[in-house]
DNA sequence: TGACGATGTATCGGCCCGATACATCGTCGC
DNA sequence: GCGACGATGTATCGGGCCGATACATCGTCA
């Protein structure tokens, strides 16, 4: 997971570790705090080992503040790479699904099809569903033998799955008929078919 | 995190590993969607090992349906493991404010004190009012750069927040007058002082 | 009698985290 | 000028937890 989301920011520029580390936080910052640097950095090497990325200590930078020779690692994502993400992007397994894997792919669902969203959409929509009826057999067939809070939590959390459901069915519609998620009150024409297949970083 | 949760099951009454596992996945289900018998049972051993609970092998069965010689191992919790128990969910860690952390204390709030349970509901607010300002952040500094989709699912990360820190509140209102989570309307009158220690299975 | 699903215990490889270590840069105060 | 300090930067290690897998028994139904 954490693999593509390199391999989806490298799409957008050549970072080194550090500054691909603070992309992902705002990013992916509802998904996950923060990547951890004991993982970021084996994930680095292995995907250049793999021949997804190119790696390339540097000593002059590309802003201008910073003029020194710190010894800084630059990653490149490469062709090879690049057919990587557009596999792990479309491909679904059910890891695709929950909180961090569905976060993931959404984050950069302006880089794929509609097919491959709705896919998506509509399996994360089923994962919800189930942990949804989950909790209301929970509450119904045991909810007596819970004590307060416990009921308090999953009232709570079926609270939340319903509102997530709703979140998905708005999502799936706007996709079935073609819009781009509707910013708030605007966006009230749809843009012909796939919404600019990817333009961030203007 | 784990386990706090299996020392609390433990406590309600002395059960073996697949038995456990079906428990967690009711009692917190809202949390994870089920422990993996790869962590559950080296965690296991490793609490035996350090004293907190008994292990039993058994011929004979609790309940009538198995009559049979299944070799089981019942896991029966010790004093020093009740112990452990107390100061686990009475501690409070950074790790106690994540979701996984916080759901397993809340699961077991009825077993502890006021105090500590408005300490750690806190402390929960606290984090979650941390990534709500971190995603406003993003959204009124940054909100341009990111593309719809991204921008969607911030939004959506946000509204989540801003539900959570609002159910908080009423908790810990709750709380500090002295009452037990409302189940829906119920519970106008606040019992005396704790709301009955613990008193589940009845 | 044999197939099948639920019950039950156990291990292994792998992902990811938190803690930690170490080094350099820019900035500010003294 | 110079030292302290925080941000920047790369890297390793131990440990928690997961998914896949293996193996065995039980009850049930064909």
């Amino acid at each position: 997971m954490l693999e593509l989301a390199i391999l989806g920011l490298l799409q957008e520029a050549p970072m080194h570790g550090y500054e691909l580390r603070k992309e992902l936080a705002t990013k992916l910052g509802t998904i996950r705090a923060a990547i951890s640097y004991g993982t970021l950095y084996p994930t680095l090497k292995r995907l250049h080992c793999a021949g997804w990325i190119s790696e390339q200590a540097t000593e002059t930078d590309i802003v201008p503040p910073m003029t020194s020779k710190r010894g800084r690692i630059v990653y490149k994502i490469t062709a090879e790479g690049k057919e990587r993400f557009a596999d792990l992007l479309a491909q679904a397994g059910p890891e695709t699904y929950d909180d961090a894997g569905f976060g993931v792919h959404f984050t950069f669902f302006s880089r794929t099809d509609r097919a491959t969203r709705l896919r998506i959409l509509e399996g994360r929509r089923r994962r919800i569903e189930e942990r949804r009826e989950g909790l209301r057999d929970v509450l119904s067939r045991a909810g007596d033998r819970l004590d307060a809070y416990t009921l308090e939590l999953q009232r709570h959390g079926l609270d939340a799955c319903e509102r997530e459901v709703r979140w998905l069915e708005e999502l799936i519609t706007n996709e079935r008929s073609g819009r781009t998620p509707s910013s708030a009150a605007d966006q009230a024409v749809a843009p012909p078919e796939e919404p600019a297949p990817h333009q961030d970083r203007p």
